[in-house]
DNA sequence: GATGAAGTGTAGAACGTTCTCCATATAACG
DNA sequence: CGTTATATGGAGAACGTTCTACACTTCATC
């Protein structure tokens, strides 16, 4: 029986489950059964079994493992990779995922609605066993339906009254809040927020959501009037809207960004421009990225974790898949990282300089 | 017949190669055939197949595919997702795949070699087509051995003379060497070069070869010494490294980089510390990420288009899945941004103000 | 001593493709 | 009209798993 699995590994013949079986001495289904520590198994059959793997390095093919039952690989979708977000949604997947036998692939859809879809159908193709999506841009409707197929947990994508699939966000409307209630204590009444282009995200995406915040913290502060700017996403039309915003004969004394990102730039044109922050203008962004944490750039930023938001999507997920049907939306709290760009002597401090 | 398709999709079955074959009247190996543009179909079968994929909806079953041949897939491979480079290298990926019936899955590796081998083993077990290898830490024999069972390029990888895989790089003895360049031009002699900590890189690695650009290019500049400093990875090592760079009585008046991520962690140290930079220390970095273009920061770096790379390793990738077995190895010149950090006069116009 | 239950192992049909033959029809040629 | 080539379509085995259904022990129970 050795002279023939002997024959097999010289012919070069992938290791396949049928030549764990043969060099075990056992059956196919016996070898599958102890892969999915399935009921029915003696220790002295798991042992044969286990020892035969080791001994072969065997590794049960994904391709044919997901034409029958499950992949053992959970998909992940992100819209963009440039967002200084997503590195962390990832490294929080990955963290819970190491210790599991699941894995994850990472689909890229670089933010042409049409490839989204087809990613997200490549991966069901693929019999992924769940989905994480990223801030999608697709309608709840379609998602929903693709939820019949597969379990879906998103992030980033306020929908509370989906029934087909979960989501797990920070709660971008209190983060708002938090920046604007940190202004308003610093003194600064005459605050504007800079959002995203009108065309860019529905109601659900989370800018949406940090206008809502801002508004209602606006109110809440006395200051009915909340006006709200728009930055278009492309250069150069981006940094044209910026300069214009600070060259404004009226430009207010502070303003919330909804994206680090789009608060950096600003930070750099106002420089350029001889505007002083927070002097002659105060910002607050939103993500606390690694680049407002520098020195040089010493912005304020509303911090949401996104670690511990993929953390969290994935174990809903895995729960998900292994068998939970009511859906379950999740909201983490974010908080504030005060530096220099809020107010200069506070985080003097914190930033040791 | 029209009757059994219905019956079919309203038990809401997936729609397979065989419900697509009964519906156009034909074989299943005739829709293979057309799926797979093989020979010996005539134009009157191919229309009636494409009808029934058209009405039906049909997606073949990556998972089935790739069971018994192709899967149309390939795998991407990364270390890191937080170097500014690789958004760009994935972005390459995926324009070049775009038009084409492939499709790029992205596996991240955080940092540790085990997951590094079990990820590409992965992706071999989904029976991808090939694989993209972005920086990997491995040891070229391991290379090669996966590239026995699945096409592999490397990116950012340099050993030119493996046969079993191909190599896409940016020339980094040069990038370092134009750097250098440029700071001698600039009429500094003092120069240092700080390099990622011991441990970190085989030879193969590109913080390696820009070690040795940077030799070469001092000594032809005539000067002998060429010193590296190595600056750990971690945090808080990191920092405590650069600060005691910066406060060192015999400090250089120039320093070249090799990251982007370091060098502005330096300009931002620098800041604090009161060093002035370019007056008090010239700086050169390598990546030329966004951060980098920024007015605050305003580095000098090395570009070495890794959307390029991406493009290049992925055309490679294929024309070697479609049975070019003969290696390639394709180095790509670098070329210098000139910013502040390197002479305030001239980058002066470029940043705007 | 028959009956049932519990525990352990196997046979073999799926899963949805690809791809190698093989069969048939038509055309070309002597 | 027989022979051979060429074009077109189909049958059915494989790919490597999972999982249902069943067979065989062993042991307890009536």
């Amino acid at each position: 029986m050795p002279v023939e699995d002997k024959q097999k590994l010289q012919r070069n013949e992938r290791v396949t489950i049928r030549t764990v079986a043969t060099h075990a001495g056992v059956s196919v289904a016996a070898v599958s059964k102890v892969m999915r520590n399935a009921y029915g198994v003696s220790e002295a059959l798991r042992a044969k079994v286990t020892d035969a793997i080791e001994a072969l390095g065997y590794r049960p093919s994904r391709a044919a493992r997901g034409l029958r039952g499950r992949s053992f690989t959970i998909g992940v979708l992100l819209i963009d990779i440039r967002n200084p977000f997503l590195p962390e949604v990832i490294a929080g997947v990955n963290g819970v995922l190491a210790p599991s036998h699941y894995q994850a692939m990472i689909g890229v859809s670089d933010a042409r609605v049409q490839l989204e879809t087809s990613l997200i159908e490549s991966m069901i193709d693929y019999k992924m066993d769940g989905l994480i999506l990223v801030a999608p841009r697709l309608p709840s409707e379609i998602i929903a339906k693709f939820a019949v197929q597969i379990p879906i947990v998103t992030v980033g994508y306020h929908d509370a009254g989906a029934t087909a699939f979960d989501t797990v966000n920070a709660d971008d409307q209190r983060g708002a809040e938090i920046a604007v209630e940190a202004l308003l204590a610093c003194g600064y009444r005459d605050i504007e927020m800079l959002s995203l282009g009108e065309r860019e995200g529905h109601a659900v995406s989370v800018v949406r959501q940090r206008e809502i915040g801002f508004r209602r913290a606006m109110q809440r502060g006395g200051l009915g009037a909340a006006p709200i700017g728009k930055i278009p996403i492309a250069s150069p039309r981006r940094e044209d809207a910026m300069r214009k915003f600070l060259a404004r004969k009226d430009r207010p004394r502070a303003v919330f960004c909804w994206s680090d990102l789009d608060a950096i730039t600003l930070l750099s044109l106002a420089m350029e421009m001889g505007v002083r922050v927070p002097e002659d203008l105060a910002v607050v962004g939103y993500d606390n990225s690694s680049t407002a944490a520098l020195g040089l750039v010493n912005l304020a930023s509303i911090d949401q974790s996104g670690r511990e938001l993929g953390q969290i999507a994935t174990r809903a997920l895995i729960s998900r898949i292994e068998g939970r049907t009511a859906s379950e939306h999740i909201l983490q709290v974010p908080s504030l990282v005060s530096r220099n760009s809020l107010t200069r002597s506070r985080s003097a401090k914190g930033a040791g300089g």
